[in-house]
RNA sequence: CGGAGUGUAGCUCAGCCUGGUAGAGCACUGCGUUCGGGACGCAGGGGUCGCAAGUUCGAAUCCUGUCACUCCGACCA
């Protein structure tokens, strides 16, 4: 159990006296020496294994693999995500949320009376009982806890209500990978509120915001809330937590002069300053035999790829049958966002043009296609802001092995519709006007949404009102992904020897190694003793007491991630002291014996 | 879904082309030496070579099918 030694701490820090919460001691000897603890360790990681949390994770002996995306989590690694758990567990409790526990599975009925199961598609994961009625094991809860509330509350006196559970989950995902960041079956924590008013949703929404906060402070991660593109659930507000991490999988933009945070998908590319520059130079044809990239072209023609303007052929079919062809135009050096240019509603929904497409409307194969020579009865034009304040620009010819440079809007080519379609780079500046962004890779492992009455509505979860009125109730929720937090604590705390987790969700916060602990009785003694006093102490200790030689021991503790570490050997023991090794530390510092006990307090509190 | 690749011991991999009694390192067991940074010696245990059918006197190896896993993938003009 966990639990007592977390909630311990802050008695155990100040007043060092003995445990006060009774604890079974089989639980709590057994586990804490290595020698009667379940732990394996591997030299190699499995060759699958793709990034660095997973490699660790499986060659700490956290987890094993039982299939794609599915794992078991062995002894230690159940205890760092309990850790994580715990935390979560106060934190929402603090805030007011109240813990209850939805199945795993679910009667398909609910996914057909809320409209999602069809559009959740394969990846909502399906099956028959033997009766042939349809279940799906929960991706997501939003159906049953409304379905539990509506059958409840009734009355606006009832609200609002926050109700959480952290449970496992599954997603069918097409492509499972980067261990437990990216999981089929994951362990989740899901809050979902319930209100009278929008004006209470907000209130929520915002206590959210801070005590997500609190808990990435808590876990001891560097991370950032960032605004968010709701995506597929739906609502309105909607911000995202980030760990941050080289290996990321989202991008996010901020600004580090202001608050300013975002998602790539969201964040906003605002106009030039500038304005455009008056036409100085005259339209030409060039030719560019076999230079169809942007960058070949710049290069080529030896001209900054910023003069560049990109060309992407994309067709609209509307629900009426009806097609639009479009020229979205990008500088050279900018990447489209296709969430932005899905928003623009004279091309929703689009897809890339095929190569049939673009010859049937250009007269040209890909590669050397352009806005200045084409048919604009046929072809609709968009430009990116920062393309609409370009002069004297470089563009395909729509001619095979031809570019036209200076080129120019009004003169050489009809002024076109803009819009912000890029992504964001760094440098850009800040859409608040404070500074300018840069880019940061994150993982996302916490998102929280203003729902609104989408589910509520689906599913008539309705209350009265103080004027005895029927109302649809509001909706918030609130979602951190357990275990991918985990896999991302370590993507951000490694290095070559292992991993390095914050105190707070280490599998263990201390351990001892002593050095010839069967040969020796003087250190036998001390070890022993040692570890009694830290756990007494309620510090969660482990005592290395394998008969392992000190190379094996130093390197499986520093492997699973142990934040602390003391070195008792008869050495420093003639000396009264002992040796103390922060995980992270460059050297070891002797300690005296006396002074052990207060050092590792000292630490321990400090964070 | 399309393309590519890989399945041999718990893990990393060799052997396959050129068919002939299944290998190495790590891990595991026993004994001995050693032991303050992943020790060494000796002796062991462990694999119906993913599965199925086929060719052959004989298949890990060749053929076919199948399953699993991994990687890549629209466009970026």
């Amino acid at each position: 159990m966990v639990t007592p030694i977390l909630s311990q701490r802050a008695s155990a820090c100040k007043e060092a006296g003995p445990c006060k919460i009774e604890v079974s001691q089989r639980i709590q000897e057994h586990p804490m020496r290595t020698s009667q603890f379940f732990f394996t360790t591997l030299k190699e990681a499995p060759a699958d294994a793709e990034v660095i949390s997973q490699k660790m994770m499986l060659r700490a002996g956290y987890i094993k693999r039982a299939a794609a995306g599915i794992y078991t989590w062995m002894p230690l690694g159940l205890r760092v995500l309990r850790k994580v758990e715990n935390i979560v567990r106060e934190e929402m409790n603090n805030a007011g949320a109240l813990e209850l526990l939805m199945p795993a599975v679910q009667p398909f009925e609910l996914w057909e009376e809320s409209g999602r199961g069809p559009a959740y598609g394969p990846e909502l994961l399906r099956f028959k009982d033997r009766h042939q009625r349809d279940f799906v094991i929960g991706p997501t809860h939003e159906e049953v806890i409304t379905d539990v509330v509506r059958r409840d509350v009734k009355s606006y006196r009832q609200l609002p209500i926050h109700l959480y559970q952290i449970q496992s989950k599954f997603r069918d995902e097409i492509r499972p990978r980067f261990g437990v960041m990216r999981g089929r079956e994951f362990l989740m924590k899901d809050g979902y509120s319930f209100h009278a008013s929008f004006d209470d949703l907000k209130r929520e929404y915002s206590n959210m915001y801070e005590t997500y906060g609190r808990i990435f402070t808590r876990l001891g991660l560097k991370f950032r809330a960032v605004a968010a593109d709701t995506g597929s659930i739906g609502g309105t507000g909607s911000h995202e937590f980030h760990v941050l991490a080289d290996s990321g999988e989202d991008d996010i933009a901020y600004c580090p002069t202001s608050d300013y945070a975002a998602n790539i998908e969201l964040a906003e590319a605002i106009a030039p300053t500038t304005p455009r520059g008056a036409a100085s130079q005259a339209l030409s044809k060039v030719a560019t035999p076999g230079k169809a990239a942007c960058a070949d072209v710049a290069e080529f023609l030896g001209v900054p790829l910023e003069k560049i303007v990109k060309s992407i052929a994309v067709m609209s079919e509307k629900e009426d049958g009806s097609k639009v062809f479009a020229l979205l135009l990008l500088r050279g050096d900018h990447e489209l966002n296709e969430i932005k240019a899905g928003k623009i509603a004279a091309i929703t929904p689009f897809r890339f043009a095929t190569e049939g497409e673009v010859e049937e409307f250009l007269g040209c194969k890909p590669g050397y296609i352009g806005p200045a020579t084409a048919d604009r009865s046929k072809v609709l034009v968009i430009a990116d802001r920062s393309v609409a304040a370009m002069s004297d620009f470089v563009c395909g010819a729509n001619e095979a092995g031809f570019h036209l440079t200076g080129v120019n809007f009004g003169r050489d080519v009809a002024e076109p519709e803009v819009a912000d379609l890029r992504n964001v780079v760094a440098g850009d500046p800040s859409p608040d006007g404070l500074g300018s962004l840069d880019i940061l890779r994150g993982i996302e492992v916490g998102h929280i949404f203003q729902l609104r009455t989408k589910y509520a509505e689906a599913l008539n979860c309705a209350f009265l009102d103080e004027q005895g009125k029927s109302q649809i109730m509001e909706m918030g929720c609130y979602g951190i992904g357990v275990s991918r937090i985990v896999g991302a604590a370590i993507e951000q705390g490694n290095d070559d020897k292992g991993i390095i987790l914050p105190p707070a969700i280490a599998p263990f916060e201390v351990c001892i190694v002593p050095m010839g602990y069967f040969k020796s009785d003087a250190v036998k003694a001390a070890a022993d003793q040692l570890y009694a006093d830290l756990k007494r102490t309620g510090v969660d200790v482990v005592l290395d007491d394998r008969n392992e030689r000190p190379g094996v021991m130093f390197a499986d503790m520093e492997l699973i991630g142990i934040p602390h570490r003391i070195v008792i050997g008869e050495r420093g023991l003639k000396e009264a002291q002992f040796e103390y090794k922060g995980r992270t530390d460059a050297e070891a510092t002797m300690v005296a014996q006396s002074e052990i006990l207060d050092l590792i307090r000292g630490k321990l509190c400090a964070g």
